[in-house]
DNA sequence: TTCATTTGACCTTA
DNA sequence: TAAGGTCAAATGAA
């Protein structure tokens, strides 16, 4: 048995050297590399291997965590599908065609991009809570322990454009005047993207990573995370003329508002398009981001992908992946495969992000 | 007539 | 098995 458990753990150890050291090349690469098609093809090759790698290494863990949890349910469980044994991790993972079959297992399947504010609703009746997205709302259910009901909505456009963005609304039990908002997923519909170019965040500025130059980028991407050391751990966002304040909040799952290289807290300067009064939506951030990201994630034909990619950075984020449930881990381990699967895959995608700072599965360390 | 909301039943998860 | 989340028929509003 603990001969077992050095044996996995040096297959670990190794696992993760070698995507340490392939994820030097990549940046090697990277540095070098201009735009010419074999260094594409080269980084290709690396960062399916890095991938491949990592998906090992946390197959590993995935198992381990498994037997812990089993040995902790059942004692000495050895019945655990560790993918080192029977060569396949949980079928969640590597068989999307079982995946598939759990229609209803929306829970799981759907997006886990969850972002949670607090919105006051000061003179404003719960009505007026407009984010900017058309809302339908599909379910009341009393919640235990809660003195009003969750209410459910759904994105308008879900049967339309199959936007599979839903939100919760709850009102606090403290202060009826406080609506809690959970939001679910992703507007992939329309209304994002018009909402993207009419409406501009107040106190976010608009970052552009394709737009800028690599100089241009880092210098954003510093402030971004001098901004970050900066703020505090909860900021209130005010709507100007609606009376709507906006808490978002320094919770378990802070990641899952703003990714990894996101920014939250308000600019000093003043917004670019000027209006302060405008609607404030982070999910339209979200959207900015995603827009000016990498467009071919957002692209329709690429919604699996985009699903796969994003709910990582939204939800646990990669560099926890390892202390985080075994659904996220499994979700997680899942999705580079279907990234590197895919000929949608854009290389440049990694010209516009340091790994430091945007990617943070890769130690820092890496890339210097 | 169309679209949104309500609400009880059903499904999934823990 | 309880609780949370979703579905879909019934109902209401525009």
């Amino acid at each position: 048995m603990e001969e077992n458990f050095k044996c996995e753990q040096v297959g670990l150890i190794d696992e993760l050297m070698q995507g340490k050291e392939l994820a030097k090349q990549l940046c090697d690469h990277l540095l070098v590399s201009s735009s010419s098609s074999s260094s594409h093809e080269t980084n290709e090759v690396l960062i399916e291997k890095i991938l491949s790698t990592y998906e090992k290494a946390l197959a590993m863990l995935n198992c381990k965590a498994d037997v812990g949890e089993s040995k902790a349910k059942n004692g000495s469980m050895m019945d655990s599908h560790c993918p080192l044994t029977n060569g396949s991790p949980k079928s969640e993972v590597l068989e999307p065609e079982v995946k598939n079959k759990n229609v209803f297992k929306k829970r799981k399947t759907m997006s886990k991009l969850t972002e949670q504010v607090k919105v006051r609703l000061g003179t404003a009746h719960e009505g007026s809570l407009d984010d900017g997205y058309s809302w339908r709302k599909y379910g009341q259910k009393d919640i235990l322990g809660a003195k009003f009901p969750r209410g459910y909505y759904r994105c308008t456009y879900r049967n339309v454009q199959g936007c599979l963005a839903t939100k919760q609304v709850q009102k606090s039990d403290e202060d009826p005047m406080i609506c809690e908002i959970t939001y679910k997923g992703r507007h992939t519909c329309t209304q994002a993207s018009h909402l993207n170019k009419t409406v501009a965040p107040p106190s976010k500025r608009k970052v552009n990573f394709l737009g800028a130059n690599k100089h241009q980028t880092h210098q954003i991407k510093n402030q971004i995370q001098q901004e970050k050391i900066e703020q505090p751990p909860e900021t209130f966002f005010t709507f100007g003329s609606s009376g709507l304040e906006v808490k978002i909040e320094d919770m378990d799952h802070k990641e899952d508002m703003f990714p990894s290289f996101c920014f939250s807290s308000p600019l000093k300067e003043g917004s670019e398009n000027g209006d302060n009064n405008s609607l404030f939506s982070y999910t339209m951030m979200e959207n900015n981001l995603m827009e000016n990201f990498s467009p071919t994630f957002i692209s329709p034909t690429s919604s699996d992908i985009e699903s796969n990619i994003f709910y990582h950075w939204g939800s646990t984020g990669i560099g926890q992946s390892v202390q985080s449930s075994e659904s996220d881990i499994t979700d997680i381990v899942s999705a580079p495969t279907s990234v590197t699967n895919s000929p949608i895959m854009d290389l440049d995608f990694f010209d516009k992000i340091d790994f430091d700072t945007d990617f943070p599965l890769i130690p820092p360390e890496l890339c210097t």
